[in-house]
DNA sequence: CCTTTCAGTGAACATCTGTACACCGACAAC
DNA sequence: GTTGTCGGTGTACAGATGTTCACTGAAAGG
């Protein structure tokens, strides 16, 4: 039922196409409210397939959600490479932390956005592979930074702690940049984090762990 | 339909308990999942009056969410009471506002939760609503911050800068509180933002404003 | 005492929900 | 070329959904 237009696919390759479709539908339709208020018939209907047909992809919205999980956090380790990448040119290692943030968070606003929401409003499963891949990006940030700083005066642990912390800013100027849509808004978000990321890293400079 | 029990009740008292068991009944079904999960029927079953009877309170699920967003922050200013009142005492300022925090949120799990959730899956105008209290939350702490904090060096700028960045902190904080059940995994927890506002103070007490 | 007010009732409605079932028809494999 | 696999279809059903309407009965007000 997806109009093609173009040269026959194998029967694979048509699967696949449909699946798209389903996640893509659901992002867009799961955009404002929750996967928790989403319907299956109403992503059949967005994708043009009849309700049954649903089933031939996914056995429940909760097992679709754990799917768009995994692909949302796959564009925000893109976000996190791109950081890392402007960490080591020229550019100041906030500025450019930023820039990356905004520019992934724009460019998918879709996969940000799921993950602000279902991270505290999903499906318990849903919310539970959220946090997992969180905790994941924390420990992988936290043995970035040991390579950055004196790793001998910053214990595993404190690494760890800053690491936490970063994505804990960077979580909720995300949220904030998708909340609104005004430039002149966002430009203030961005403004302020910078500043906000500026102090913190006064404190980081001075900082050194105890025992 | 409210078993009472008790003396007999007037007209307005009946009415602000039912009205009470609306909202009490709305914290609890949503607790998991979101308002815009939340049918109308379900709240009228777990309160026990008939569907049409939430009319008589309430015109839809969104104004009942908008009721409860005001109540909510009733519960989070009281923190803000808290945490300031912990400040003037003996206590480390740090402890002292995560105490606050800590007891609060498990006082009022309901509350912090509702606030964690709809604030990103919300209807619009619950998300607005709370966007905006956090903001008036926001300004709140600056001007608490500007008479701690040598005001002279600090610009009202950089003020609201960081009292959103501690707020930022707090609501993540509290969120990581809501998710767990394990007093251990709590304890790390609140070991960790410990050690984040320390690191951010460290900062703090370096910084002066720029022009 | 008589009348008004009004929180709560109960039946009815059109619509939407998840899921079961039998079916089709094109691709794939042999 | 026959057969099997398997996305997708269509029908069907029992239950839930928001909202309407006319109603009841007890408290409130005159």
């Amino acid at each position: 039922m997806i109009e093609t237009g173009t040269e026959p696919e194998s029967r694979a390759e048509r699967k696949l196409r449909t699946r798209r479709a389903i996640l893509d539908a659901t992002l867009e339709l799961c955009a404002d409210s929750s996967l928790t208020a989403l319907s299956l018939r109403q992503v059949a209907k967005q994708v043009g397939i009849v309700p049954t047909a649903f089933y031939r992809h996914f056995d429940s919205i909760e097992s679709l959600g754990l799917a768009l999980v995994e692909e949302s956090f796959d564009s925000l380790r893109d976000l996190f490479r791109d950081v890392r990448r402007n960490a080591r040119a020229d550019q100041d290692i906030v500025d450019g932390s930023i820039d990356a943030l905004v520019d992934h968070v724009h460019r998918r606003r879709d996969h940000f956005g799921f993950i602000a929401r279902e991270r505290v409003a999903g499906p318990r499963s849903v919310r539970e592979a959220i946090h997992r891949e969180i905790e994941l990006c924390e420990r992988e940030l936290a043995t970035d930074l040991a390579l950055m700083t004196g790793t001998d005066i910053w214990t595993a642990k404190d690494l760890h702690v800053l690491s936490s912390l970063f994505v804990t800013v960077l979580v909720a100027t995300a949220e904030q940049i998708l909340s609104t849509t005004r430039p002149e808004q966002e430009a203030q978000i961005v403004a302020t984090v910078r500043t906000q990321l500026r102090m913190l890293l006064v404190g980081v400079y001075q900082w050194r762990s105890e025992g």
